[in-house]
DNA sequence: TCTAATAGACATC
DNA sequence: TGGGGGATGTCTATTAGA
């Protein structure tokens, strides 16, 4: 529908790029003069047909629908149900108007394209050009040279320097970053020690108390900071004052660069500001929700809230409908924010789109053991190990780990599993990890995440701090070495912000939050092992398991056990596949083998129970298997077991069709392999969806399997 | 009916 | 030539279990 009002234009030409919504072409301060078609067309030419592409022409489909479902629930809106939330709304607005609070002054600082202008004062060859930092893959910061062009942050550099062929690319270095925003904070100490950082290169201050004693306004303090700030770093930053902390930071954008605006604390210059402003430049505000306010309801600027209010009341949440009114009058936050813990920690790495499933289990976790000798490769990346090593500097065990997952198609899935008790080591969420991964299979990826959350102890978590969380973000997009990241994460937590909230929380990263960490829950009961019971149920291998003194060993038994009864398994194959069939976990009966027989056999050298020798399956120096070669690491015993038994299956059918063939017509064979392939198929993928049910908590799960035994 | 868990979407820097 | 980030929080819808 959009596109056919905006594919073609006076002249007739189809211009099918005006359709292509990105951020892109959004207003940002320095953009002002840009040719926004030119950069459009570039940016639609150099996207269209790649998948990065297809997927947002999809979520551009999915908003209008939501637009055109929205647009219905309005038209059935009887004349008495809209007069009915208009008063509903009204009462509203009065009750929102009475919490309006003119008595404090607030103050947001943002510094001018941050990254850059730094880069600028150690490389004072920058000054004048344009120049990017970032990669090809991803820019953080343009100087206000390149913005000209069209280019900002967020932009994929390869756009980047198609729109700007001079464009100078510099690496992120966030030492520098954190130096200098360590120096703007000591400034912004002098005027509200309590000051709020929100990242590196922005933070607010309720300057009250400095207006009030020096008895000037909140401009002047203003003025007296950005000069203090110019003068310690050499940097400029831009300004923003107004009564609370929604409006101070709308200000602060007005005349940036190296300027500042403001508003006054009073009634009638709030709502003036508030009248013409568009709803696109309050925080909170972006891209899908703008689309929806104006496409439906016709909402542009803020004052366009409070006229459709009562259409605002009835189909939205009560939440979003009281922020979109408190936006309509200008109400926002003006008292000293809480300090609000930490709710999560995640770790995410993308990579080249691939459904090698070895590979993507090697970047979720490596082995417990060192295969460097093996394969350097699975070194590459471990997003459990860095995930667990940030959680330990916090001192945090949580008990959900969710899993995040963006295909090859740039599709966003996640899934999540909540534990009984809380984990925090690698081992943990790697073995979980797995778990959520497997369900998934085959699919091919671009990007693996994880994330803990539900802590131990909120009350004493380490409170997020927006400077750190953009800056571990960065450093590893910016390819900075891990060590780089836990030296400059390490020297983070000593700088100005940190001090600031440890002063205002009282942290204590105390040895007992740490000794909570792992498989110990409060009470006192270890879940974990009690799990690990029932990932392995046969007392035997637990007997071995428990004299066994490491885990990479137990690991390793575990693993070895598995693979020698697979050899042994061919006199059970039928029952093995019926268990299956009926939705039993396949590992529960092959672990419950006896070790006694499965010690007899060696994986390398078993020749005993196959009938035919090259058809055997065993795992080429411990991890690669011998009939096509995937590579699984011994820890990972259920995978191998799956594994093991599809190429068990394979052999039995075709063995089975085999004898068949001789006897069957050519249309029967092709019917008996589509039955294979749905089988395989049908075992291989699990991808549950809100509709067809809930997860099974892992946890769960295993109870259930070890009760069914 | 309330609450917790799950999944996805959206937003910010 | 191909190449489109990472960390975190909030909100909403849906579902299942207590």
């Amino acid at each position: 529908m959009e596109k056919n009002e905006t594919s073609s234009s006076v002249d007739d030409k189809p211009r099918p790029w005006q359709s292509y919504h990105t951020v892109y072409t959004n207003a940002k301060a320095g953009m002002e003069g840009v040719d926004k078609e030119k950069v459009q067309r570039i940016v639609y030419e150099m996207s269209k047909g790649s998948k990065y592409f297809e997927n947002e022409e999809k979520k551009e489909a999915l908003m209008r629908e939501k637009v055109e479902n929205m647009r219905a629930r309005c038209a059935k809106l009887s004349a008495a149900e809209l007069s009915h939330y208009q008063t509903l709304a009204d009462r509203r607005i009065l009750e929102l108007e009475a919490t309006r609070d003119l008595s404090r002054t607030w103050l947001h600082v943002d510094m001018d394209a941050f990254y850059a202008a730094v880069e600028t004062l150690s490389n004072p060859s920058l000054k004048g050009k344009p120049m990017a930092v970032g990669g090809m893959s991803m820019i953080s910061t343009a100087n206000y040279e390149a913005r000209r062009f069209g280019v900002r942050a967020a932009m994929p550099g390869f756009i980047a320097r198609k729109l700007c062929p001079e464009l100078i690319f510099v690496p992120t270095d966030f030492k520098k970053y954190i130096y200098y925003s360590d120096l703007t904070r000591k400034v912004f100490q002098r005027y509200d020690p309590n000051f709020v950082a929100a990242s590196l290169d922005e933070a607010y201050l309720d300057i009250t108390e400095a207006c009030r004693e020096r008895g000037v306004a909140g401009g002047e303090i203003a003025e007296e900071l950005r000069t203090s700030v110019y003068e310690e770093t050499g940097l400029t930053c831009s300004a923003g004052v107004g009564p609370n902390r929604l409006l101070a930071k709308v200000c602060s954008d007005i005349n940036k660069p190296n300027g500042q605006f403001v508003l006054p604390n009073d009634r009638m210059a709030v709502m003036t500001f508030i009248s013409s402003l568009p709803i696109r430049k309050i925080g909170g505000i972006g891209k899908v929700t703008e689309h929806i306010l104006r496409d439906v309801f016709e909402i542009k600027t803020c004052e366009d809230m409070l006229q459709k209010s009562g259409l605002l009341y009835a189909l939205f949440s009560r939440s979003s409908t009281d922020f979109f009114l408190s936006v309509g009058l200008g109400i926002g936050k003006s008292d000293a924010p809480e300090v609000r813990s930490r709710k999560s920690i995640s770790s995410e790495r993308t990579f080249s789109a691939t459904d090698d499933e070895a590979l993507l289990f090697q970047k979720l976790g490596k082995w417990p053991f060192d295969l460097q000798s093996c394969h350097s490769n699975y070194f590459a990346a471990d997003i459990a190990e860095m995930l667990c090593n940030d959680m330990q500097k916090e001192g945090l065990s949580g008990r959900t780990l969710t899993l995040k997952l963006k295909t090859a198609s740039f599709e966003v899935r996640s899934r999540a599993v909540t534990l009984q008790n809380y984990i925090c080591s690698s081992e943990d969420i790697l073995k979980y990890a797995t778990k959520l991964l497997k369900a998934e299979l085959p699919v091919s990826l671009r990007l693996i995440g994880l994330r803990v959350s539900h802590f131990n102890d909120t009350k004493d978590a380490a409170p997020s701090d927006p400077g750190q969380k953009t800056l571990n973000g960065f450093i590893v997009s910016g390819d900075v070495s891990r060590k780089v990241l836990s030296n400059q994460t390490t020297s983070l937590n000593l700088d100005v912000s940190d001090q600031h909230f440890v002063d205002k929380v009282e942290i204590n990263f105390s040895v007992d939050s740490r000794e909570d960490c792992g498989t110990r829950d409060p009470s006192g009961d270890n879940h974990m092992e009690d799990l690990d019971e029932h990932l392995c149920t046969s007392d035997n291998i637990m007997e071995v398991e428990n004299n066994d003194g490491t885990l990479c060993n137990k690991v390793a038994d575990k693993a070895n056990i598995g693979d020698m009864v697979q050899h042994n398994r061919e006199p059970q194959q039928t029952e093995i596949l019926q268990s299956e069939e009926a939705g039993s976990p396949l590992q529960v009966q092959v672990e419950r083998s006896s070790p006694s027989t499965a010690s007899k056999v060696h994986p390398d050298t078993d020749a005993t129970c196959s009938s035919k020798q090259e058809d055997q399956l065993f795992w080429v120096d411990g991890y690669k298997c011998s009939l096509c070669g995937i590579e699984m690491p011994p820890n990972f015993v259920d995978e191998r077991q799956e594994h093991s038994d599809f190429h068990l299956a394979e052999r039995l059918q075709k063995e089975e069709s085999s004898v068949r063939s001789r006897t069957l017509m050519p249309r029967q064979r092709v019917d008996q392999k589509d039955l294979i392939t749905s089988h395989s198929s049908r075992r291989k993928k699990h991808k549950p969806s809100p509709k067809e049910g809930k997860h099974i908590p892992i946890d769960m799960f295993f109870v259930k399997s070890n009760q069914n035994f």
